[in-house]
DNA sequence: GTCTATATGTAGATAGAC
DNA sequence: GTCTATCTACATATAGAC
């Protein structure tokens, strides 16, 4: 076995393919642009992932479906519904600062192909349980109206969805500069969850 | 000039294109897809529309820009804030439930060429009006909290389009059919408007 | 592992018959 | 207006030298 090396060309192919996927979509991607990104020939690319549509693989394993992960995640542990709320607000909001084209991304390709992204989806089934756990347990103590939870949390992630999907629409529709949906996507951290909880709170 | 004929086959062409453009993108779409579904070949297809590129304006211009800017003339002529955003809501889910696909395609093509849609999103520019002077005029009535009404307006539309977007996520997260995804929608209607007020009101 | 060159398939678009 | 046949360009993928 070889030893382990930097498999820094892996890596910088992984990193390019990432970027224009995300940038044009599945059907949108050409092999081309991605080996110019990352700095080789087509050859290569095939030579590391034989096919495209094994890089699509690749690029979602690697880290989409991680960073998705994280913020499923951020709703462990958590004792109480408000305090999980905003905590996964933040995370949802952090996670998309910092890959703003991810969300429309993966609408994209679980609309394209729902059957093979089933392994994403499912990374969040066990957060789910504790969510409609934590609602159940705010509604026996009163702390909440009656809510259809499902609902509520469809809406939760519309908020905190949205807003980068819709990102060009909101931008020039209100007006504002990139600077200024940024600082709008921080003031939401604070005023999504607020937004929520008034409208649950009993 | 020719005289005015059933033009059934530009109709029939630009339904097809309509529906393929809006199941697969601009990049994903291909031109013998529409003809096969339009029940024509690829050559009569370039006759009736030079290329793909005008196809799909074609599309854009006869019935996305039409269906969208409907939702928003539900705002004209509302005199109270609450009323418009019942009205809006329920324009949205309406149109939406017509064509599920339709705000995922909006939000993919809005980001492919933001210039070239700017004449879709100026169509709500005269609402978008009416509504920061509803909130304005509500604001002062102290009816409701103070909140920036930008915000406000990105809320309604992230409730009223994710759950289309994040369609098939929903369905299988909640391990629901299609069928009570349609039942959620009609309950939408009612139950968004409320979930807006009740953050809102003072 | 990385390259150049090329094979193979397919998509967009046109020519020209009817 | 509608078709068949074809051109051209380009994208994916492979062959084979180094």
């Amino acid at each position: 076995m070889a030893p382990v090396k930097e498999e820094t060309t892996e890596q910088r192919i992984l990193e390019a393919a990432r970027a224009v996927f995300i940038r044009k979509g599945m059907a949108g991607t050409r092999m081309q642009e991605v080996a110019d990104e990352a700095g080789i020939n087509k050859a290569l690319l095939h030579y590391y992932f034989r096919d495209k549509q094994r890089l699509f693989e690749g690029v979602f394993k690697g880290g989409v479906e991680k960073q998705f992960g994280c913020i499923w995640d951020s709703l462990k542990g958590r004792e109480h519904l408000f305090e999980a709320i905003e905590a996964f607000v933040a995370a949802y909001l952090d996670r998309m600062t910092e890959n703003p084209q991810l969300p429309l991304f993966i609408a994209n390709e679980v609309n394209r192909d729902p059957e093979g992204l089933r392994a994403f989806i499912d990374r969040g089934m066990e957060s789910r349980q504790v969510f409609l756990r934590l609602v159940s347990e705010a509604r026996e103590r009163g702390e909440i109206i009656d809510i259809d939870p499902r609902e509520l949390l469809v809406n939760i992630m519309a908020l905190c969805a949205h807003p980068f999907i819709a990102r060009p629409m909101i931008t020039h529709i209100h007006g504002i500069t990139d600077e200024a949906f940024r600082r709008m996507i921080i003031k939401r951290r604070k005023s999504v969850p607020e937004f929520i909880i008034r409208s649950i709170r009993a």
